[in-house]
DNA sequence: CAGAATCCACCAGGATACTG
DNA sequence: CAGTATCCTGGTGGATTCTG
């Protein structure tokens, strides 16, 4: 078995919070779910940029963490979904104010951080499929 | 000059502001900046557990980023202070909520946490002392 | 007191292949 | 379709040292 060699910091509450959103794509994940996109090929659909095994990796952690729960159907081929706890619903209103703050805030920061020099290019998103997948639902 | 290898996935609001929170210590750091811990020796002691380098690179990046500005007294000693753009305010809440959300879930959080192998143990931290900032400034 | 340069350990995340 | 095992690379953050 594994063992970390450097303890995490995860006393405050910031910490905390960070810690359970750390990874790469778990925003985004808990975001996908949030919006009924619950099943792993469906999220690989959405996130065309993720592995399966770290979309699995994650998937796992959070719901180590409590924030989803994942009901497996005993099919061939296999069937899972997952969906967010009362705790992973909870976060939902920090995921959108980030969701929101960055793209309020779009222009300017795609200026600074493409200044940035450890930056080259950016990469094609799925975000505007979940905002389709939104409207869908509320029409 | 340096140049990253991989390029980042900054297109989505979610992503953006994960990079700009993308640091072990930058949410902190803007969380003791809001709370008029401004200079550079005065986060140290808040957060013993960083090193002054880490500061410092986490602390150029979010000037970079425009969430923070800088004022150099020319002095001898040499005395800095940072304080928070508008845009840095702008991001409070968002900090705020994920503070608030860990310490409100803390206990179940710790236990989940800890029973995740890949930690070994939590540090110390000096968030009360924030908070202890905070009611001081109040008062 | 603040900052920058160098060096390096660690590990997250990606590639690939295989199983049920 | 979903999960897991193995291997590997890049980069973050820490240690140390030196400057003004």
């Amino acid at each position: 078995m594994y063992e970390r060699k450097i303890p995490l910091t995860i006393d405050c509450g910031l910490h905390l919070t960070k810690e359970v959103l750390n990874g790469k794509w778990k925003p985004a994940l808990l975001n996908a779910i949030s919006m009924e996109v619950k099943r792993p090929s469906a999220m690989l659909r959405l996130l065309p940029e993720a592995t399966r095994r770290v979309l699995a990796v994650q998937l796992n952690e959070m719901e180590a963490h409590g924030l989803i729960s994942k009901k497996i159907y005993p099919q061939l081929p296999p069937k899972v979904e997952y969906s967010l706890t009362n705790l992973g619903w909870s976060l939902m209103p920090i995921i959108d104010a980030m969701n929101m703050w960055g793209d309020q805030n779009r222009s300017f920061l795609e200026k600074v951080i493409r200044q940035d020099p450890k930056i080259r290019e950016t990469s094609k998103s799925a975000c505007e499929l979940h905002r389709m997948l939104h409207l869908q639902k509320k029409a």
